[in-house]
This record gives structure tokens, sequence and C-alpha cells, in this order.
DNA sequence: CTCAACCCTGTAGTAAGCTACAGGCTAACT
DNA sequence: AGTTAGCCTGTAGCTTACTACAGGGTTGAG
């Protein structure tokens, strides 16, 4: 079997050259084996490594975290599980705070008339002027 | 009544000095009138400004939005509902986006055993190298 | 007068995840 | 042999929203 060059493997992957570098630079890819003229050479492997990295991007993993899973086939499943599950639980957390927003939003949305009065008088951006209430006011990022 | 200088009006509006000049880049805050000294001199009416920028920075609208939101004392109310009513559609979008995630990573993960067996047979694993299922794979980013 | 605390500008760094470009070799096709 | 597409390295840029620092001037208290 061929060898894959790296727009090759771009091109099963659906992957932008440049990021198939990038993620070696990460080291989420590892370096291939070279030609005589420096031309990186990648198996099947990569071909399932790269999806790999495609499929939990699109789960939400960090680079930082496929990195982490990546690495893992060391591991035991339970530790693999307990990553997946504080994903899950970022992923909750993430709801709720957009959750929170909506519902802060959507009252002083609500409480809007809208139509083709000046803004002047819009209860919106009275709420975000200068009522302590709005329902999120009282949130703290620290920031 | 006195003028404020920036170190007072962040202190008033818990924001960093940094920050509140990094907005006057920006066109968030106007550009305050100086001393002689070239020192910013703000009036009560910034803090309200800067009070509502982190109101909506809570409520998830970007500096853009903001900016927009900003610029709309002179539209309509209806103009100011519309935007804050995309806003909202933004939310439930990402919220969706969330719950799909959601799905998928608790389907491979409710499969999983997890416990102490080496992770190379663990179902996360598996479901993330090779398997076009997933649940989600059939989303496409497309980049 | 001295010193700390504050303010100024301008630039660069952080995080995350790419994307693009310059300048130069190589491979493949004709 | 020529042309073009593809590959190489290295560096810089993009986005969002800040944050930090260097190297200075100013203010105010003692």
């Amino acid at each position: 079997m061929a060898y894959l060059k790296i727009g090759e493997l771009g091109g099963l992957t659906d992957t932008n050259i440049e990021t198939l570098r990038f993620y070696e630079t990460k080291g989420l890819v590892v370096a291939p084996r070279r030609s005589d003229a420096g031309y990186r050479l990648y198996t099947e492997q990569e071909v399932a490594r790269v999806r790999f990295i495609k499929r939990a991007r699109l789960m939400g993993f960090s680079l930082r975290e496929i990195e982490e899973l990546l690495s893992m086939e060391k591991s035991t499943c339970g530790e693999v599980k307990e990553l997946a599950q504080q994903r899950l639980l970022d992923i909750d957390e993430r709801m709720r705070e957009l959750t929170r927003m909506k519902a802060a939003l959507q009252q002083i949305t609500d409480a809007c008339v809208g139509g083709g009065e000046p803004a002047t008088h819009c209860t919106i951006l009275h709420a975000l002027q200068d009522k302590p209430a709005a329902a999120v006011a009282s949130q703290d990022s620290g920031g």
C-alpha cells in the first residue's frame, strides 16, 4: 500500500493541510516518516487518527482534551469514561448559563412592545441601562 | 460634581482600567475630556454606560452587538427588539448544538462500563475511532 | 522635596484553533 | 525541458475580549 502525502490525507479526512501540520506541532498527529525530499508520508493509521480528532471536536472536546484521549490507549477504561463525564458536566454547565442568559433576555424582550417608537424609551435599553434587576445582575463573573 | 478619573470609574463599575481604555479604542466608551495633564475625566454618564456594557455582556451580547445597541438610542424600539430577538435565536441555536453534542457523548459514554480494564477496548475510544455512527457524524461543519 | 500611587501611550501577550503567506524545492505530466 | 501543482519551513494574521508591561509623566500626602 502506498503512503499518503499530506494533501491526500487532507482529502480523505476533509481537513486543511495547514491544519494537519498545525496538529502535528500540537502533538495530536504524530510526526510521520518523510520521503527523501522531506515530504510527509502517512499511513492509514493517521487517517483514523485525524477522523478521531474530527469526531471528538464535533463532540466539543478541546484539542487539549483530545490529546488526553489519544494518550489514553495506555490508561484504563474508567479514566476515559471519567473524562467523557467531565465533558458532559461542562456541557450541562454551559447549558445552564445559556438558560440563564436566555431567561434574562427573554424577560426584558417580552416587556418591549417594539414598533416604530424612538428607542429612547425602549424598555430593553432601559433594562440594560440602570435597573438593578434584569434577573441576572446578581451573577458576577469576578473579572 | 467632580469628574471621575479612570481608576474611580473602574472602582465604581468593577472594571479593570485597562479594560476601560480598551473599550475606548473600540468606541464603546466615548473618549472623555482630559485634564491639563492628559488624565481622562469622566462624568456619571460613563458610569451608566459602563454598567450597561457589563449587563449586556452578562446577557451574552458581544462587544460588537453592544456597540450596535449603544448606537440605537437614535433608532426605533422595534430595531432594538429585533436585535434582542436575534440574540435569543443565537442562544437557542447554541443550546441545540450543545444538546446534540451531549446526546452523542452521552450515548457513547453510557455504553462504556468503565472500570480498570485497559482502555484499548474502551467503547468510548472505539466510538471516536472508526464507527460511522456516533449519532453525530452526519453533521458537517464544512471546514 | 520626596515618594508612592496614580495616570499616560504604545505594544505585546494570552487563550483556542486555526488560516494564510512568503520564498523555495519537488513531482508529475506533457 | 517546461510548466504547474504540490510540498517544505517559518512566521504572521485572524477572532474575541481582555490583560500586562515598559517607560514615562502627574498628583498628593508627609
